[in-house]
DNA sequence: TATTATTACGTTAGGCGTAAAGATT
DNA sequence: AATCTTTACGCCTAACGTAATAATA
């Protein structure tokens, strides 16, 4: 019967040329090597290789088998991963989310229930999240709608609502409002985060004459939020690491789609939350 | 590192349902499988199996890890296989003829010339001896045309003659002819062996109005032979285990396709002839 | 002479089976 | 009580390394 490990030797061998080279290199002695190959002759049953008195090589019967012990060793290294893989995946809780905001506050609760797991987050449109909870390629989902599918259990999980912060001299804040619209903000150039998920969309969307300047780590935000006066975008959810410019005024948007509840959904048999 | 032993009990105790069961079978004690097990969930690296004080299962790793296992162990035999055939086709003389009777004096010749080879021989049509021969799915062909081809070597063999046999009394014999045409025995049924290659083929072809017994074994042929008064063919090369019917007249059959001369063909490399 | 494969040989680690323990049905 | 897994333990094989051998380049 075949010996992976010896089919280990075998290959080094085939690739430094002789056992002694071999024997180096995997840090064993020669007669090890030399017996090595003596089991996997006998394991094959046919001549795999030439010798004369000091030297050995193999001959074209040998030179499928090293073929053949590639492959085999290959996917020996396969069916381990593979196995591991599916442990880990077991292991796992994946979140797909449509915003960041409720990852802020659901991994932690999570991660706390669940000390074993691994947990992973994913940023996603929605489609894409229903269907990945429906057929099972996420454990949960976050969405910002109801919806009634077989099979799929959907609870709601909290409210998130966009304000613009703008600075104590611009002229929307010289009105004297209290609260915007879209409407009243489009035209006026943002800072704007990356990874925000469906927000950027709706930016684009709602405010399509203004530009935004995408920053994609939290650090060059955070620093540019406290040293510019350009306008950007809070919500009750947001908590910064340092607080921004404080002479910054908030004004909350009115728009419906600027106020959004998340809905948590999962499999009927999830048993995370 | 996997060990393949340890996968087959891995496998066994899967089949038998308990380790009891799966040693008995093995023919081998309990507490070296409790080890098997042992040593290959340490060499997957994650938990396979579940464990109560007297009883031990897959869990669903473990049973994806079964599978890996019967995948390996498969992979492991066809390596094998394929060694030993690709050993078993480097022993082997492949020859393909035309017609049996070349055969009954080369492969005798050839096992003697070459004693540690096994040889292998089936009736092929021309056109495919010559194509195999070329890309070498064959060693050696018989032929009845002269080829030239680049790399093919090619050497006169030998020749057959074909006769047919008929009883004292037959209208033919009676004419007092000394040889015959195919024109002449169209019409009458024959006694035909099977497995005689282009043969066939030209008497179904020369003889339409004729109706053909086929025979497929020999013996059956030979006592047919010496029991009845059908016609039947021989040439110079056929030797009969025993003596057809004495009395029977063999009139040869001057068609020149009924006078052919065989050819060893081989690839130029070939020693072999 | 240096390199290399193989054989010989002594030691030791590890693998196997028996026996025992612990637990479940 | 019977069945089953796991641990403990002792034996013994077999695997390894060292040293020696033999041959080649």
């Amino acid at each position: 019967m075949l010996n992976l490990e010896e089919l280990k030797h075998f290959i080094a061998f085939a690739e430094y040329g002789t056992l002694s080279k071999a024997a180096e290199q995997l840090h064993i002695s020669q007669p090890t090597l030399t017996r090595s190959m003596q089991n996997i002759e006998m394991a094959f049953d046919v001549p795999i290789f030439e010798r004369s008195k000091n030297r050995i090589w193999l001959n074209d019967t040998g030179k499928l088998a090293l073929e053949q012990a590639r492959r085999l060793l290959d996917t020996a290294d396969d069916s381990i991963k593979i196995v591991r893989a599916y442990h880990k995946s077991l292991k796992t809780i994946r979140i797909e989310s449509c915003a960041p905001a409720p990852l802020w506050t659901l991994i932690p609760v999570l991660s706390d229930k669940n000390p074993s797991m691994s947990i992973t987050s994913e940023l996603v449109d929605m489609e894409k999240i229903i269907k990945d909870t429906i057929c099972g390629d996420t454990e949960l989902g976050i969405i910002t709608k109801e919806i009634k599918e077989e099979g799929i259990r959907i609870n709601k999980y909290c409210e998130e609502h966009l304000s613009i912060c703008l600075p104590p001299d611009h002229p929307i804040v010289q009105t004297g409002k209290k609260e915007v619209t879209f409407e009243d903000i489009n035209g006026y150039n943002c800072l704007l985060r990356s990874e925000i998920g469906f927000w950027a969309e709706l930016c684009y969307e709602k405010m399509p004459a203004s530009r935004f300047l995408i920053q994609k780590d939290n650090f060059s935000f955070e620093e540019l939020v406290r040293s510019t006066t350009l306008p950007y975008f809070t919500t009750n959810l947001v908590r910064y690491a340092q607080e921004p410019m404080k002479a910054a005024v908030a004004l909350p948007i009115i728009d419906t789609e600027a106020n959004v509840t998340y809905y948590l959904i999962a499999k009927q048999t999830s048993h995370y939350f």
